[in-house]
DNA sequence: AGCGTCATGTAATGTGTTACATGATTCG
DNA sequence: CGAATCATGTAACACATTACATGACGCT
């Protein structure tokens, strides 16, 4: 049991970013709020507690930056067990369950992979990703059909644009698995 | 006061179907667990207290149906404090952290708007998410274009796709907005 | 008799949100 | 000197997830 499991997004955000480079709370504060990663909520207090969990659990460490001056900073970095913890998160199949639901975690486990693991990891990522939006899309497009065309039809607009966003996000996974694939390999 | 607030995109979820036709939580549970509102969480144990909330709120009430036979079944529907809330709720203005964090919300708010406030309301909820998307994009790209090109360029690939899904969001709104505006108008 | 579905709930647990608290530093 | 930012947290509250509990109906 050297390896606890990442209960939440947040929490796999946090590992990933931490394994990057040593961070801060407050770095991850400013990450989470002001960048792309803008939707892993992010404040004080969620992200302090999940860093305590994950200290706890032993997948980070906290070391204190500039203890003589004024204005210390705890730096948290992963562990050993921290970095099986991540890896076995990132090694996990994709559900669609995932792809619905928790489409951002998704793409987080893809940029962590190809890190962490490698291209072939990447690829695997992307490759249940698109097919669980092959799956999909049929029942996606009966119950299109299956929509009355009563009143304003506002309903089928908005399944309309569910159905467009998962085609090209596997149209988006592909091309990235052609190029991944096409790298210096032949 | 007649009218309360709507906490968590569960109970606008809730408030908007019963207000399509009377339902159950049965139903309720259904619906999130196989339609497209799949996003929606939904498991007995979001589902039965979010309705008992909105009991409790007075925006909702249940009417037992077939009280003669032994499967009875308990239907929800809106009150007219219900109408208002959910009124309220679909008038406020669509915010980035919407966008970016709610995004599933919004179209639920789009579709609802159109149904029950009319085509204006629905045009407006799409041009406030249009108008949040090109103010971010710049955004988005200028953070692409800081990310150093070193080792896979995994996370740049995840956030080429953000960018992507969100130019097709833009534009699919706009698509919408010109045909919901040619409708019967001139 | 047993399984799947209809139908409604509760309890424990964990996590995020909001708001607050504290204090140093930098810039104008 | 005051405001913004750096920096780290805590507490109350609400909400979702998971698992459990209950019981009738319909079919084989």
């Amino acid at each position: 049991m050297s390896s606890k499991p990442v209960n939440s997004p947040l929490e796999l955000a946090v590992l990933g970013l931490v394994w990057q480079k040593p961070r801060s709370g407050y770095d991850l504060l400013k990450i989470f709020s002001e960048s792309a990663l803008r939707g892993f909520s992010s404040s004080a207090g969620a992200v302090y507690p999940a860093l305590k969990r994950l200290k706890r659990g032993g997948c980070i460490a906290g070391k204190i930056e500039n203890r003589d001056t004024l204005r210390p900073r705890r730096a948290y970095s992963l562990t050993a067990a921290g970095v099986e913890t991540l890896k076995r998160c990132l090694r996990q199949p994709v559900t669609l369950d995932d792809v619905v639901r928790r489409a951002e975690e998704v793409f987080l486990r893809f940029a962590f992979a190809g890190e962490m693991l490698g291209r072939n990891e990447a690829i695997r990522v992307l490759r249940e990703y698109a097919r669980h939006i092959d799956a999909y899309l049929p029942v996606l497009r009966a119950q299109l059909a299956a929509i009355p065309r009563t009143s304003g039809d506002y309903g089928r607009y908005a399944l309309q644009r569910g159905i467009d966003g998962y085609k090209a996000d596997a149209r988006w996974a592909r091309r990235v698995i052609d190029r991944l694939s096409r790298q210096r390999s032949g």
